[in-house]
DNA sequence: TTGTGGTGT
């Protein structure tokens, strides 16, 4: 790294070495662990147990069928005539009727329905799914099933990964994907078919999908079509939205039988390991699975789940044979993949897990579920910027998916460790959609691109906040992505190419300006993937403490940005060995997820970087390809700076917004233009620092007294000062331009998302009622 | 006081 800079802006000397430096316990330095497959191919595996079908056996060998009892074959003419019918229909089906895989092939081999569209290029299909691991696992089955070759006539495509050629007529995708295509081809023009899967978890992407194809389908007039599906019954909200019919399919699952043992919140770990272990102790055949809310409360119930059992077994008690594991996002790789390993016959397997066990993995042989009837959950505060991740009651939706996981191979019971009065009368009926909880950045910037003006009337399924949408232009103007009437700018044009926040964007098309794309690149994508920061559980505190040691030497006194960049230039100077970020408490699979963005960013950066900068990119991408990157980035930056400081100014470009002024009165800064007092989260580089400008990419906490900047550096006023009046001249009027807002519809405080799940479920509801009056009016014609 | 549900381009 180059010299630190002359002006001091740390506020602080160098931190001084923990005194205590113990050697690293065994576990963490002995030995190679065998090379593991990835992540998406591992949990692919366990996807395509899904639906109770065969598996898809290996590549070449003869075709897989599909079961004919497949409750969805028996609606296959329906499917097809309603298709004809109309341009967009909804399908209900719960899991396991094989909706995803059966009815694009209908649908493909269906002579009549090819007759509809004018061109004869061949039907083509797009399904998307919200998650790479369905995409590729759905892709991979219906191939097997007509007996292609994966990539040819069934493909998928997903990020870093398209299976697709031209010959492709089902292309399997994830959400994410398929809206990026939209930005270059708004009306789809590539598809006849658009089958949006899964709708009813309401991710981000599908929400905006609603709302572009709804439109593509008007534009096509009857040239594109679209299918919904769904697994709830909330279809009311559907109908209403897309004025189109809905179809019920039945699903082909076992039963599960409900009980209800209400417990205290507080009391909810340990009263849910009682349970769970009363079911080992009386219950039959089936593994356990029990959800609760993060890595701590399944890291803390597995250690009581093990002393209780050693109690019962102490004191004489027949036990049978319990495998006892936590299952979590952030959990190592090998550890997650031991959940998935075979137990011997008679053995039963106790998994204490968050909501990924819900939709993403999926546990085999699970007969008995738990439900401690909360989750975490994400919320963007429009207002503040800030980030909060709260526990908050699951939906009855939610209850329903984990009481689903007890029944996919033999019948199972479920306890809810809450009353059926709670369940009926004080769960939202579904999950506040994420369009209502998230940064919408991206995704107006995106809308913008597409040619979409008006963001803030324009006809989404469910409308987010105006709030949230008017804070977006706002940003998206303050890094000059609209100029002040709201008008995407060549440089907004060239951030929404880039698969980034929009921030993250300005600051890599600053850096190339500034000529420090390398480390720019390497920070962005270090930003853009998993946290790689290993946090052991404190229920070990001993490696707890040692994991803060050994990452501690990483820290760079400028901040946590330069930092993130010093961790991955030092894990690809160790050859980017996984025996290395073990060693170091680093998450492999967070590193390799950053190499790859970082490729894909380069390779997009070239192409979207004006000519005078793209030749710098063009050696930084070939330089990496080359494997002589021994001195990438050393080049001198254009105004004499260092490599250093010149990433921080660029950083500066994208998040002068975020910016903070040390506070005199002891301790802590001042967030600009806003009177809130900040301090760091605990581990950061700057943590104890007395810099006078910090900048910080994330603000996280629950309310607004108890808030901490994640990710700070310390930067030079003198960098902000050309940028922060620009604070001052946003024009939210204007911004929002198009039409004046009326006058009832000034820019209103954010609302509770409680309050929001309550309004939802009116407007549902009178919407279903709607819709039924209608269906009954049209029944007796 | 000191903690990080899950996805995705």
């Amino acid at each position: 790294m180059t010299p630190p800079l002359k002006k001091d802006l740390a506020g602080k000397p160098p931190r001084r070495s923990r005194s205590r430096s113990r050697s690293r316990s065994s576990q963490w330095s002995r030995g190679k662990s065998p090379p593991r497959e990835s992540r998406d191919k591992q949990a692919a595996k366990e996807v395509e147990k899904k639906d109770g079908q065969d598996g898809p056996g290996t590549r070449g060998t003869p075709r897989v069928k599909a079961p004919d009892d497949l409750p969805v074959a028996a609606y296959k003419e329906k499917i097809i005539d309603l298709l004809l019918e109309h341009p967009i229909i909804v399908v209900v089906g719960e899991t396991g009727s094989g909706k995803t895989t059966q009815i694009p092939q209908y649908l493909l081999d269906s002579e009549k329905f090819h007759c509809l569209f004018e061109n004869k290029r061949g039907l083509r299909v797009a399904i998307t799914q919200p998650r790479r691991v369905a995409a590729v696992a759905m892709a991979r089955r219906v191939s097997d099933e007509r007996g292609t070759r994966l990539g040819d006539v069934v493909g998928y495509s997903i990020r870093f990964e398209d299976n697709s050629s031209a010959s492709t007529r089902l292309r399997y995708m994830t959400d994410g994907c398929l809206l990026r295509e939209c930005l270059g081809d708004p009306d789809l023009a590539n598809y006849d078919v658009v089958i949006l899967d899964e709708a009813h978890e309401r991710s981000l992407h599908t929400d905006v999908l609603f709302a572009l194809m709804k439109r593509a389908v008007s534009n096509r007039a009857g040239q594109l079509r679209m299918l919904v599906t769904s697994a709830t019954l909330d279809t009311g909200a559907f109908s209403e939205y897309f004025a189109c019919p809905v179809l019920e399919v039945p699903g082909r699952s076992f039963s599960v039988a409900l009980h209800y043992h209400p417990v205290s919140r507080t009391q909810r770990v340990e009263a849910a390991v009682n349970v769970a272990l009363n079911l080992h102790v009386r219950e039959g055949p089936g593994h356990i699975l029990v959800f609760l809310t993060g890595m701590e409360e399944c890291e803390q119930a597995v250690s009581f789940a093990n002393s209780k059992l050693q109690n019962m077994v102490d004191s004489g008690k027949q036990v049978s044979d319990c495998l006892i594991v936590p299952l979590y996002g952030m959990m190592q790789s090998d550890d997650q993949r031991n959940v998935f390993e075979e137990v011997p016959d008679g053995c039963r397997k106790l998994v204490f897990s968050t909501n990924i066990a819900e939709t993403s993995l999926t546990v085999a042989g699970v007969g008995y579920v738990v439900d401690c009837g909360y989750c975490k959950q994400k919320n963007f505060n429009p207002k503040t910027g800030m980030e909060s991740l709260q526990v908050t009651e699951v939906s009855q939706v939610q209850a329903k998916q984990r009481a689903g996981r007890a029944g996919r191979t033999q019948h199972g019971k479920c306890f809810r460790l809450y009353s059926e009065e709670t369940f009926s009368r004080s769960l939202p009926k579904v999950t506040v959609p994420e369009i209502l909880r998230s940064n919408l950045a991206s995704v107006t910037l995106q809308m913008k691109a597409m040619g979409i003006e008006d963001v803030v009337r324009f006809d989404f399924m469910e409308p987010p906040d105006r709030v949230r949408l008017v804070k977006s232009l706002r940003l998206l103007f303050l890094i000059g992505a609209l100029d002040a009437d709201g008008g995407l700018t060549d440089l907004g044009r060239r951030m929404s190419q880039l698969p980034l926040e929009p921030q993250y964007g300005r600051v890599l098309l600053a850096a190339a300006e500034a000529g420090c794309v390398s480390e720019a690149l390497t920070l962005v994508s270090m930003l853009s993937s998993e946290g790689v920061w290993y946090r052991p559980s404190k229920q070990n505190a001993e490696q707890w403490e040692e994991a803060l040691a050994v990452q501690e030497r990483f820290l760079h006194r400028m901040g946590d940005h330069l930092t993130l960049v010093r961790v991955f230039t030092m894990w690809e100077d160790e050859g980017c060995s996984p025996e290395w970020c073990k060693a170091n408490f680093l998450h492999f699979r967070a590193l390799r997820q950053a190499r790859d963005i970082r490729g894909q960013l380069c390779d997009q950066l070239e192409k979207v970087s004006e000519a005078s900068v793209r030749d710098a990119v063009r050696a930084v991408r070939n330089r990496y390809r080359d494997h002589r990157d021994r001195d990438r980035g050393r080049g001198a930056p254009k105004n004499g700076s260092s490599v250093e400081q010149a990433l921080l100014q660029s950083l500066c470009s994208g998040f002068f917004m975020q910016t903070a002024r040390m506070c005199g009165a002891g301790g802590g800064w001042l967030i600009v233009g806003e009177n809130v007092l900040v301090k760091c989260e605990g581990g950061s580089a700057m943590d104890g620092s007395c810099a006078e400008w910090v900048l910080y990419t994330d603000l996280v906490g629950s309310t607004v007294a108890n808030c901490m900047m994640r990710t700070v550096s310390a930067v030079a006023h003198e960098w902000l000062q050309p940028l922060l009046p620009k604070l001052v001249e946003v024009d939210l009027k204007r911004l929002v331009g198009v039409t004046q807002p009326r006058q009832n519809e000034q820019v209103e405080e954010p609302k509770d998302p409680a309050q929001v799940a309550k309004d939802r479920e009116v407007k549902v509801g009178s919407a279903r009622e709607r819709y039924l009056a209608r269906k009954n009016k049209t029944a007796s014609k």
